[in-house]
RNA sequence: GGAGAGGUGGCCGAGUGGUUUAAGGCAGCGGUUUGCUAAACCGCCAUACGGGUAACACCGUAUCGGGGGUUCGAAUCCCCCCCUCUCCGCCA
Protein backbone atom coordinates (compact mmCIF):
# COMPACT_ATOMS: atom_id res chain seq x y z
CA UNK A 1 0.00 0.00 0.00
CA UNK A 2 1.36 3.20 -0.65
CA UNK A 3 1.54 6.32 1.37
CA UNK A 4 -1.61 8.70 0.35
CA UNK A 5 0.32 11.58 1.97
CA UNK A 6 3.57 10.79 -0.37
CA UNK A 7 1.36 11.11 -3.23
CA UNK A 8 -0.06 14.32 -2.19
CA UNK A 9 3.03 15.83 -1.62
CA UNK A 10 5.08 14.46 -4.74
CA UNK A 11 2.51 13.32 -7.26
CA UNK A 12 4.32 14.10 -9.92
CA UNK A 13 7.29 12.12 -8.88
CA UNK A 14 5.50 9.32 -7.99
CA UNK A 15 4.01 9.37 -11.43
CA UNK A 16 7.28 9.17 -13.17
CA UNK A 17 8.69 6.37 -10.92
CA UNK A 18 5.50 4.34 -11.71
CA UNK A 19 5.32 4.79 -15.28
CA UNK A 20 9.07 3.98 -15.44
CA UNK A 21 8.04 0.75 -14.46
CA UNK A 22 5.54 0.61 -16.69
CA UNK A 23 2.73 -0.82 -14.00
CA UNK A 24 1.31 2.71 -12.78
CA UNK A 25 -0.23 5.00 -14.92
CA UNK A 26 -0.39 9.41 -14.58
CA UNK A 27 -4.87 9.18 -14.37
CA UNK A 28 -4.44 6.31 -12.05
CA UNK A 29 -2.80 8.67 -9.52
CA UNK A 30 -4.70 11.50 -10.25
CA UNK A 31 -7.47 8.82 -9.77
CA UNK A 32 -6.59 7.90 -6.30
CA UNK A 33 -6.47 11.60 -5.30
CA UNK A 34 -9.37 12.78 -6.42
CA UNK A 35 -11.37 9.95 -4.25
CA UNK A 36 -9.39 10.89 -1.42
CA UNK A 37 -10.34 14.78 -1.73
CA UNK A 38 -13.84 13.67 -1.77
CA UNK A 39 -13.49 11.26 1.17
CA UNK A 40 -11.93 14.25 3.31
CA UNK A 41 -14.96 16.52 2.66
CA UNK A 42 -17.44 13.86 3.23
CA UNK A 43 -15.64 12.06 6.58
CA UNK A 44 -15.12 15.95 7.75
CA UNK A 45 -18.71 16.54 7.69
CA UNK A 46 -20.06 13.24 8.57
CA UNK A 47 -17.96 13.05 11.79
CA UNK A 48 -19.44 17.02 12.50
CA UNK A 49 -23.35 15.70 12.38
CA UNK A 50 -21.75 12.41 14.38
CA UNK A 51 -20.25 15.01 16.78
CA UNK A 52 -24.01 16.94 17.26
CA UNK A 53 -25.50 13.77 17.78
CA UNK A 54 -23.91 12.09 20.44
CA UNK A 55 -23.67 15.18 22.26
CA UNK A 56 -27.61 15.39 21.81
CA UNK A 57 -28.16 11.88 22.70
CA UNK A 58 -26.15 12.05 26.01
CA UNK A 59 -28.79 15.05 26.58
CA UNK A 60 -31.43 12.77 26.09
CA UNK A 61 -29.66 10.60 28.77
CA UNK A 62 -29.90 12.84 31.35
CA UNK A 63 -33.50 13.96 30.44
CA UNK A 64 -34.92 10.33 30.70
CA UNK A 65 -32.69 10.10 33.78
CA UNK A 66 -35.11 13.31 34.96
CA UNK A 67 -37.88 11.60 34.12
CA UNK A 68 -38.39 14.52 31.31
CA UNK A 69 -39.88 12.46 28.34
CA UNK A 70 -41.64 15.32 26.20
CA UNK A 71 -38.29 17.17 25.71
CA UNK A 72 -36.51 14.00 25.70
CA UNK A 73 -38.85 12.74 22.52
CA UNK A 74 -38.45 16.24 20.84
CA UNK A 75 -34.84 15.95 20.79
CA UNK A 76 -34.90 12.72 19.81
CA UNK A 77 -36.46 13.62 16.71
CA UNK A 78 -33.50 16.07 16.07
CA UNK A 79 -30.99 12.91 16.42
CA UNK A 80 -32.90 11.09 14.04
CA UNK A 81 -33.03 13.74 11.04
CA UNK A 82 -29.59 13.73 11.29
CA UNK A 83 -29.03 10.09 11.90
CA UNK A 84 -30.67 9.76 8.21
CA UNK A 85 -27.88 12.39 6.94
CA UNK A 86 -25.48 10.85 8.58
CA UNK A 87 -26.56 7.09 7.22
CA UNK A 88 -26.33 8.82 3.49
CA UNK A 89 -22.99 10.07 3.89
CA UNK A 90 -21.70 7.15 5.48
CA UNK A 91 -23.38 5.40 2.42
CA UNK A 92 -21.20 7.42 -0.04
CA UNK A 93 -18.53 7.01 2.24
CA UNK A 94 -18.43 3.48 1.58
CA UNK A 95 -18.33 3.50 -2.06
CA UNK A 96 -15.76 5.81 -2.33
CA UNK A 97 -13.19 4.59 0.38
CA UNK A 98 -14.13 1.21 -1.25
CA UNK A 99 -12.93 2.28 -5.04
CA UNK A 100 -9.85 4.06 -3.81
CA UNK A 101 -8.23 0.70 -1.65
CA UNK A 102 -8.83 -1.02 -4.75
CA UNK A 103 -6.59 1.30 -6.63
CA UNK A 104 -3.97 1.37 -3.64
CA UNK A 105 -4.37 -2.42 -3.58
CA UNK A 106 -3.25 -2.51 -7.18
CA UNK A 107 -0.74 0.19 -7.31
CA UNK A 108 2.64 -1.49 -7.27
CA UNK A 109 5.62 -0.29 -4.90
CA UNK A 110 7.56 3.25 -5.90
CA UNK A 111 11.04 1.99 -7.36
CA UNK A 112 14.14 3.38 -5.58
CA UNK A 113 15.93 6.39 -7.19
CA UNK A 114 18.99 3.70 -7.79
CA UNK A 115 16.54 1.43 -9.72
CA UNK A 116 17.81 1.80 -13.59
CA UNK A 117 14.90 2.43 -15.96
CA UNK A 118 13.88 -0.13 -18.31
CA UNK A 119 11.52 -2.23 -20.08
CA UNK A 120 12.19 -5.44 -19.70
CA UNK A 121 14.31 -8.06 -18.23
CA UNK A 122 16.20 -7.25 -21.44
CA UNK A 123 17.61 -3.81 -19.51
CA UNK A 124 18.63 -6.01 -16.49
CA UNK A 125 22.27 -4.62 -15.86
CA UNK A 126 24.58 -6.96 -15.01
CA UNK A 127 26.26 -5.80 -12.00
CA UNK A 128 28.71 -8.55 -10.64
CA UNK A 129 29.96 -12.06 -12.12
CA UNK A 130 31.08 -15.03 -9.64
CA UNK A 131 33.18 -17.83 -11.20
CA UNK A 132 33.36 -18.55 -14.52
CA UNK A 133 31.01 -20.97 -17.12
CA UNK A 134 33.17 -24.23 -16.78
CA UNK A 135 34.91 -25.92 -19.88
CA UNK A 136 34.04 -29.42 -20.40
CA UNK A 137 35.88 -31.51 -22.97
CA UNK A 138 32.44 -33.58 -23.75
CA UNK A 139 29.34 -32.51 -24.45
CA UNK A 140 27.20 -31.16 -21.36
CA UNK A 141 24.06 -33.23 -20.54
CA UNK A 142 21.06 -31.52 -19.58
CA UNK A 143 19.97 -32.09 -16.08
CA UNK A 144 16.90 -34.50 -17.26
CA UNK A 145 19.17 -36.91 -19.30
CA UNK A 146 21.49 -36.75 -15.70
CA UNK A 147 18.59 -37.24 -13.63
CA UNK A 148 16.92 -40.12 -15.13
CA UNK A 149 20.31 -41.93 -16.14
CA UNK A 150 21.37 -41.47 -12.74
CA UNK A 151 18.16 -42.72 -11.17
CA UNK A 152 17.31 -39.58 -8.99
CA UNK A 153 14.13 -38.21 -10.77
CA UNK A 154 11.72 -40.59 -12.02
CA UNK A 155 9.73 -37.48 -14.30
CA UNK A 156 6.85 -39.74 -15.80
CA UNK A 157 5.58 -41.02 -12.86
CA UNK A 158 5.51 -37.70 -11.55
CA UNK A 159 2.83 -37.12 -14.32
CA UNK A 160 0.75 -39.71 -14.05
CA UNK A 161 0.26 -39.31 -9.80
CA UNK A 162 0.00 -35.86 -9.92
CA UNK A 163 -0.15 -34.40 -13.31
CA UNK A 164 2.25 -31.87 -15.38
CA UNK A 165 4.89 -29.91 -13.94
CA UNK A 166 5.29 -31.76 -10.56
CA UNK A 167 8.47 -33.62 -9.34
CA UNK A 168 8.84 -37.24 -8.13
CA UNK A 169 12.46 -37.00 -6.20
CA UNK A 170 13.84 -40.70 -6.21
CA UNK A 171 16.46 -42.37 -3.65
CA UNK A 172 19.83 -40.64 -4.02
CA UNK A 173 17.74 -37.82 -5.95
CA UNK A 174 15.53 -37.22 -2.62
CA UNK A 175 18.37 -37.76 -0.71
CA UNK A 176 20.04 -34.52 -2.56
CA UNK A 177 17.20 -32.85 -2.53
CA UNK A 178 16.94 -33.11 1.61
CA UNK A 179 20.85 -32.69 1.46
CA UNK A 180 20.18 -29.11 0.05
CA UNK A 181 17.59 -28.11 2.07
CA UNK A 182 19.41 -29.13 5.44
CA UNK A 183 22.30 -27.41 3.95
CA UNK A 184 20.81 -24.04 3.61
CA UNK A 185 18.67 -24.01 6.64
CA UNK A 186 22.39 -24.67 8.35
CA UNK A 187 24.35 -22.47 6.78
CA UNK A 188 21.81 -19.06 7.22
CA UNK A 189 20.81 -19.78 10.93
CA UNK A 190 24.52 -20.90 12.02
CA UNK A 191 26.71 -18.60 9.61
CA UNK A 192 24.15 -15.63 8.75
CA UNK A 193 21.81 -15.26 11.78
CA UNK A 194 18.57 -16.25 10.62
CA UNK A 195 16.02 -17.53 13.11
CA UNK A 196 14.79 -20.93 11.65
CA UNK A 197 11.28 -21.12 11.03
CA UNK A 198 8.54 -24.23 9.86
CA UNK A 199 5.26 -22.13 8.75
CA UNK A 200 2.21 -24.15 7.79
CA UNK A 201 2.17 -24.94 4.02
CA UNK A 202 -1.58 -22.78 3.71
CA UNK A 203 -2.59 -19.54 4.75
CA UNK A 204 -5.66 -17.34 4.79
CA UNK A 205 -6.28 -14.84 2.25
CA UNK A 206 -5.61 -11.45 4.46
CA UNK A 207 -1.84 -13.42 4.55
CA UNK A 208 -1.97 -13.18 0.60
CA UNK A 209 -2.88 -9.49 0.36
CA UNK A 210 -0.09 -8.19 2.85
CA UNK A 211 2.14 -10.04 1.61
CA UNK A 212 1.00 -8.47 -2.29
CA UNK A 213 0.51 -11.68 -3.62
CA UNK A 214 -3.27 -10.27 -3.92
CA UNK A 215 -5.32 -8.86 -5.91
CA UNK A 216 -2.75 -8.57 -8.57
CA UNK A 217 -1.79 -12.42 -8.58
CA UNK A 218 -5.19 -14.25 -7.59
CA UNK A 219 -4.76 -16.92 -10.45
CA UNK A 220 -1.13 -17.77 -9.74
CA UNK A 221 -2.63 -19.00 -6.72
CA UNK A 222 -4.09 -22.18 -5.55
CA UNK A 223 -7.03 -21.81 -3.44
CA UNK A 224 -7.91 -24.82 -1.46
CA UNK A 225 -10.95 -26.67 -1.30
CA UNK A 226 -12.55 -29.39 0.83
CA UNK A 227 -14.70 -32.06 -0.26
CA UNK A 228 -14.32 -34.77 -2.81
CA UNK A 229 -15.44 -32.75 -5.98
CA UNK A 230 -14.18 -29.72 -3.90
CA UNK A 231 -17.90 -28.73 -2.85
CA UNK A 232 -16.65 -26.03 -0.36
CA UNK A 233 -14.13 -23.55 -1.16
CA UNK A 234 -11.88 -23.33 1.94
CA UNK A 235 -10.39 -20.11 3.16
CA UNK A 236 -6.80 -21.08 2.28
CA UNK A 237 -4.56 -20.57 -0.32
CA UNK A 238 -1.37 -22.91 -0.79
CA UNK A 239 1.94 -20.88 -0.10
CA UNK A 240 3.50 -19.47 -3.21
CA UNK A 241 6.51 -18.91 -1.21
CA UNK A 242 7.71 -19.09 2.48
CA UNK A 243 7.84 -15.40 2.05
CA UNK A 244 3.80 -15.19 2.68
CA UNK A 245 3.78 -16.98 6.32
CA UNK A 246 6.69 -15.57 7.38
CA UNK A 247 6.15 -11.85 6.34
CA UNK A 248 2.44 -12.07 8.33
CA UNK A 249 3.96 -13.72 11.60
CA UNK A 250 4.33 -9.53 12.33
CA UNK A 251 1.05 -8.77 10.77
CA UNK A 252 -1.19 -5.86 12.78
CA UNK A 253 1.69 -5.73 15.59
CA UNK A 254 3.19 -3.11 17.34
CA UNK A 255 7.08 -4.59 17.80
CA UNK A 256 9.60 -2.86 20.20
CA UNK A 257 12.31 -1.16 18.59
CA UNK A 258 14.79 -3.11 20.41
CA UNK A 259 13.37 -5.87 18.98
CA UNK A 260 14.75 -4.47 15.29
CA UNK A 261 15.99 -6.67 13.20
CA UNK A 262 14.57 -9.79 12.85
CA UNK A 263 15.71 -12.40 10.48
CA UNK A 264 13.78 -15.75 10.05
CA UNK A 265 14.62 -18.55 7.76
CA UNK A 266 12.28 -21.33 6.48
CA UNK A 267 12.17 -24.12 4.37
CA UNK A 268 8.49 -24.83 2.51
CA UNK A 269 7.61 -26.09 -0.61
CA UNK A 270 6.47 -23.52 -3.17
CA UNK A 271 2.85 -23.91 -5.31
CA UNK A 272 2.79 -21.85 -8.25
CA UNK A 273 -0.48 -22.36 -10.63
CA UNK A 274 1.89 -20.35 -13.60
CA UNK A 275 -1.21 -19.58 -15.58
CA UNK A 276 -0.04 -18.76 -19.20
CA UNK A 277 3.68 -19.08 -18.28
CA UNK A 278 6.20 -19.87 -20.92
CA UNK A 279 8.11 -23.32 -20.15
CA UNK A 280 5.36 -25.02 -18.03
CA UNK A 281 4.73 -27.63 -20.80
CA UNK A 282 8.56 -28.96 -20.87
CA UNK A 283 9.88 -31.85 -19.07
CA UNK A 284 12.27 -30.87 -16.39
CA UNK A 285 12.81 -28.86 -12.99
CA UNK A 286 13.32 -25.40 -14.69
CA UNK A 287 9.57 -24.16 -14.04
CA UNK A 288 7.29 -26.46 -12.08
CA UNK A 289 4.12 -26.05 -10.23
CA UNK A 290 5.77 -27.21 -6.96
CA UNK A 291 9.07 -26.92 -5.36
CA UNK A 292 11.15 -26.63 -2.58
CA UNK A 293 13.26 -23.19 -1.31
CA UNK A 294 14.68 -21.88 1.64
CA UNK A 295 13.34 -18.29 1.89
CA UNK A 296 14.88 -15.39 3.72
CA UNK A 297 13.05 -12.33 5.39
CA UNK A 298 14.29 -9.65 7.24
CA UNK A 299 12.05 -6.51 9.41
CA UNK A 300 14.47 -3.60 9.74
CA UNK A 301 14.51 0.03 10.59
CA UNK A 302 14.08 2.37 7.19
CA UNK A 303 17.54 4.09 7.93
CA UNK A 304 19.09 0.46 7.70
CA UNK A 305 17.18 -1.34 4.80
CA UNK A 306 19.28 -0.68 1.95
CA UNK A 307 22.71 -2.08 3.51
CA UNK A 308 20.11 -4.81 4.73
CA UNK A 309 19.28 -5.45 1.26
CA UNK A 310 23.11 -5.59 -0.10
CA UNK A 311 23.60 -8.43 3.08
CA UNK A 312 20.75 -10.39 2.21
CA UNK A 313 21.73 -10.54 -1.53
CA UNK A 314 25.80 -12.03 0.42
CA UNK A 315 23.69 -14.56 1.93
CA UNK A 316 22.29 -15.90 -0.68
CA UNK A 317 25.52 -15.76 -3.47
CA UNK A 318 27.06 -17.44 -0.26
CA UNK A 319 24.99 -20.50 -1.71
CA UNK A 320 26.29 -20.74 -4.69
CA UNK A 321 29.87 -20.19 -3.92
CA UNK A 322 29.79 -22.55 -1.55
CA UNK A 323 28.32 -25.07 -3.90
CA UNK A 324 31.23 -23.47 -6.65
CA UNK A 325 28.84 -22.74 -9.26
CA UNK A 326 29.23 -19.64 -11.75
CA UNK A 327 26.51 -17.02 -11.44
CA UNK A 328 26.18 -13.15 -11.36
CA UNK A 329 23.54 -10.68 -10.44
CA UNK A 330 21.15 -8.41 -12.30
CA UNK A 331 19.28 -5.22 -10.93
CA UNK A 332 16.11 -5.55 -12.02
CA UNK A 333 15.34 -2.50 -13.88
CA UNK A 334 12.33 -0.49 -13.18
CA UNK A 335 10.35 -2.35 -16.03
CA UNK A 336 10.59 -5.87 -14.43
CA UNK A 337 10.91 -5.72 -10.73
CA UNK A 338 7.96 -7.21 -8.97
CA UNK A 339 4.58 -5.62 -7.58
CA UNK A 340 5.82 -4.82 -4.08
CA UNK A 341 9.68 -4.28 -4.39
CA UNK A 342 11.66 -0.83 -4.42
CA UNK A 343 14.48 -2.29 -5.29
CA UNK A 344 15.28 -6.07 -6.08
CA UNK A 345 18.45 -8.35 -7.55
CA UNK A 346 18.07 -11.38 -8.93
CA UNK A 347 20.83 -14.01 -9.20
CA UNK A 348 20.90 -16.37 -12.14
CA UNK A 349 23.34 -19.42 -12.01
CA UNK A 350 24.73 -20.74 -15.21
CA UNK A 351 23.50 -24.20 -16.03
CA UNK A 352 25.58 -25.51 -18.49
CA UNK A 353 23.25 -28.47 -19.96
CA UNK A 354 20.71 -25.65 -20.18
CA UNK A 355 23.37 -23.45 -21.95
CA UNK A 356 21.54 -20.12 -20.07
CA UNK A 357 21.38 -18.39 -16.65
CA UNK A 358 18.89 -19.83 -14.39
CA UNK A 359 16.91 -17.53 -11.63
CA UNK A 360 17.55 -19.00 -8.38
CA UNK A 361 17.07 -15.91 -6.19
CA UNK A 362 15.28 -12.72 -5.54
CA UNK A 363 16.39 -10.41 -3.24
CA UNK A 364 14.09 -7.48 -2.65
CA UNK A 365 13.44 -4.38 -0.48
CA UNK A 366 9.52 -4.23 -0.01
CA UNK A 367 10.12 -0.87 2.09
CA UNK A 368 7.26 -0.16 4.33
CA UNK A 369 4.64 -1.31 1.21
CA UNK A 370 4.11 -4.40 2.79
CA UNK A 371 4.51 -3.36 6.21
CA UNK A 372 1.50 -0.61 5.48
CA UNK A 373 -0.58 -3.45 3.86
CA UNK A 374 -0.25 -5.63 6.99
CA UNK A 375 -0.63 -2.56 9.72
CA UNK A 376 2.98 -3.85 11.15
CA UNK A 377 4.90 -1.18 13.13
CA UNK A 378 7.07 -0.67 15.86
CA UNK A 379 7.57 2.19 18.34
CA UNK A 380 10.57 3.85 18.70
CA UNK A 381 12.16 4.86 22.50
CA UNK A 382 10.38 8.11 21.73
CA UNK A 383 6.91 7.00 21.59
CA UNK A 384 6.51 7.28 17.78
CA UNK A 385 5.10 4.27 15.24
CA UNK A 386 6.74 3.63 12.19
CA UNK A 387 6.87 1.28 9.66
CA UNK A 388 9.62 -1.25 9.37
CA UNK A 389 10.88 -1.92 6.33
CA UNK A 390 10.84 -5.48 5.05
CA UNK A 391 13.57 -7.23 2.97
CA UNK A 392 12.78 -11.05 1.21
CA UNK A 393 15.19 -12.89 -0.43
CA UNK A 394 15.53 -16.73 -1.70
CA UNK A 395 18.57 -18.59 -0.19
CA UNK A 396 17.93 -19.68 -2.40
CA UNK A 397 15.27 -21.49 -4.69
CA UNK A 398 15.78 -25.34 -4.81
CA UNK A 399 14.71 -27.00 -8.24
CA UNK A 400 16.87 -24.89 -9.86
CA UNK A 401 19.46 -24.93 -7.75
CA UNK A 402 19.29 -28.75 -8.15
CA UNK A 403 19.35 -28.50 -11.96
CA UNK A 404 22.84 -26.09 -11.74
CA UNK A 405 24.43 -28.55 -9.44
CA UNK A 406 24.14 -31.78 -11.67
CA UNK A 407 24.77 -29.57 -15.08
CA UNK A 408 27.84 -27.71 -13.24
CA UNK A 409 29.85 -30.94 -11.44
CA UNK A 410 28.93 -33.59 -13.91
CA UNK A 411 32.17 -35.82 -14.92
CA UNK A 412 33.63 -37.54 -18.03
CA UNK A 413 32.37 -40.66 -16.60
CA UNK A 414 28.83 -39.79 -16.20
CA UNK A 415 28.91 -39.24 -12.57
CA UNK A 416 28.36 -35.78 -10.71
CA UNK A 417 30.78 -34.39 -8.05
CA UNK A 418 29.41 -33.20 -4.91
CA UNK A 419 30.72 -30.19 -3.73
CA UNK A 420 32.57 -30.39 -0.56
CA UNK A 421 30.23 -28.17 1.51
CA UNK A 422 27.34 -30.36 0.61
CA UNK A 423 29.57 -33.90 1.18
CA UNK A 424 28.53 -33.93 5.02
CA UNK A 425 24.75 -33.44 4.16
CA UNK A 426 24.81 -36.31 1.28
CA UNK A 427 26.82 -38.40 3.00
CA UNK A 428 28.99 -39.04 -0.36
CA UNK A 429 31.35 -37.54 -2.53
CA UNK A 430 29.78 -38.46 -5.75
CA UNK A 431 26.68 -39.70 -7.22
CA UNK A 432 26.94 -43.11 -9.20
CA UNK A 433 25.03 -44.90 -11.55
CA UNK A 434 23.28 -47.69 -9.15
C1' G B 1 -17.91 -33.21 13.00
C1' G B 2 -20.98 -32.77 18.14
C1' A B 3 -21.63 -30.16 22.95
C1' G B 4 -20.24 -26.27 26.15
C1' A B 5 -17.43 -21.83 27.55
C1' G B 6 -15.13 -17.67 25.87
C1' G B 7 -12.68 -13.22 22.71
C1' U B 8 -12.49 -5.98 26.42
C1' G B 9 -5.96 -1.60 26.07
C1' G B 10 1.28 -4.37 26.38
C1' C B 11 -0.83 -8.23 30.04
C1' C B 12 -4.73 -9.56 33.79
C1' G B 13 -9.63 -8.17 34.50
C1' A B 14 -14.65 -5.38 35.79
C1' G B 15 -18.46 -3.92 32.93
C1' U B 16 -26.40 -6.78 30.86
C1' G B 17 -28.92 0.12 26.89
C1' G B 18 -27.47 6.54 28.83
C1' U B 19 -21.79 11.03 33.48
C1' U B 20 -17.90 4.42 30.54
C1' U B 21 -14.94 10.21 29.07
C1' A B 22 -13.84 1.57 29.31
C1' A B 23 -13.34 0.72 36.59
C1' G B 24 -9.39 -1.72 39.12
C1' G B 25 -4.73 -4.21 39.01
C1' C B 26 0.13 -5.73 36.90
C1' A B 27 4.13 -4.47 33.88
C1' G B 28 6.50 0.00 31.76
C1' C B 29 8.02 5.36 31.87
C1' G B 30 8.84 10.06 34.77
C1' G B 31 9.15 12.12 39.69
C1' U B 32 9.34 12.47 45.31
C1' U B 33 11.40 10.03 49.44
C1' U B 34 15.95 7.00 50.15
C1' G B 35 23.20 5.29 52.41
C1' C B 36 22.27 1.09 48.34
C1' U B 37 18.41 -2.30 47.10
C1' A B 38 13.45 -2.79 48.21
C1' A B 39 9.04 -0.39 49.55
C1' A B 40 5.70 3.71 49.71
C1' C B 41 3.52 7.93 47.43
C1' C B 42 2.39 11.25 43.04
C1' G B 43 1.96 11.66 37.79
C1' C B 44 2.05 9.53 32.75
C1' C B 45 0.87 5.26 29.99
C1' A B 46 -3.83 2.15 23.20
C1' U B 47 -4.34 3.07 17.94
C1' A B 48 -5.86 5.36 13.33
C1' C B 49 -7.67 9.42 10.62
C1' G B 50 -8.92 14.59 10.48
C1' G B 51 -8.56 19.58 12.63
C1' G B 52 -5.19 22.66 15.46
C1' U B 53 0.05 24.63 17.16
C1' A B 54 6.43 27.52 15.68
C1' A B 55 6.45 23.08 18.72
C1' C B 56 3.51 21.34 22.66
C1' A B 57 -1.34 21.72 24.51
C1' C B 58 -5.85 20.82 22.76
C1' C B 59 -10.50 19.47 19.69
C1' G B 60 -13.45 15.92 16.65
C1' U B 61 -14.49 10.90 14.81
C1' A B 62 -13.79 5.77 14.88
C1' U B 63 -12.01 1.29 17.37
C1' C B 64 -14.11 -3.71 23.20
C1' G B 65 -12.55 -10.62 17.55
C1' G B 66 -14.89 -9.24 12.19
C1' G B 67 -19.38 -7.83 9.57
C1' G B 68 -24.54 -6.54 9.57
C1' G B 69 -29.08 -5.16 12.36
C1' U B 70 -32.36 -2.89 16.38
C1' U B 71 -32.16 2.16 18.91
C1' C B 72 -32.23 9.07 19.62
C1' G B 73 -28.01 6.32 21.85
C1' A B 74 -24.66 -0.35 21.79
C1' A B 75 -18.67 -3.20 24.85
C1' U B 76 -23.82 -4.30 26.54
C1' C B 77 -29.67 -6.61 22.80
C1' C B 78 -30.44 -9.61 17.85
C1' C B 79 -28.32 -12.21 13.30
C1' C B 80 -24.08 -14.11 10.42
C1' C B 81 -18.92 -15.20 10.29
C1' C B 82 -13.86 -15.89 12.36
C1' C B 83 -10.75 -17.42 16.20
C1' U B 84 -9.40 -19.59 21.14
C1' C B 85 -10.22 -23.01 25.22
C1' U B 86 -12.55 -27.64 27.49
C1' C B 87 -14.92 -32.32 26.70
C1' C B 88 -16.60 -36.11 23.11
C1' G B 89 -16.08 -38.48 18.23
C1' C B 90 -12.83 -39.37 14.03
C1' C B 91 -7.90 -39.36 12.26
C1' A B 92 -1.49 -39.36 11.24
Amino acid sequence: MLDIKTIREKTDWVCARLAARNAGDESKVREILALDEVRRKNLAESERLKSIRNKVSKEIGMLMGKKLLEEANAKKKETAEIGGQIAQLDKELEEIETKREDLLLRTPNIPHDSVPTGKDAGDNPVIKVYGEKGRYDFQPQNHIELAERLGLIDFQRATKISGRGFVLYTGKGARLERALINFLLDLHTKQHGFKEMLPPFMVMRECMYGVGQFPKFCDQAYAVQEGMDGETLGKEYLVPTAEAPLVNIHRDEILKEEQLPIYYCAYTPCFRAEAGAAGLGTRGLIRVHQFDKIELVKIVKPETSYDELESLLANAEKVLQLLGLHYHIVTLCTGDMGFTSAKTYDIEVWAPGQDQYLEVSSCSNCEDYQARRMGLRYKTKEGENRYPHLLNGSGTALARLYVALLETHQQADGTVLIPEALRPYYGSDRICED
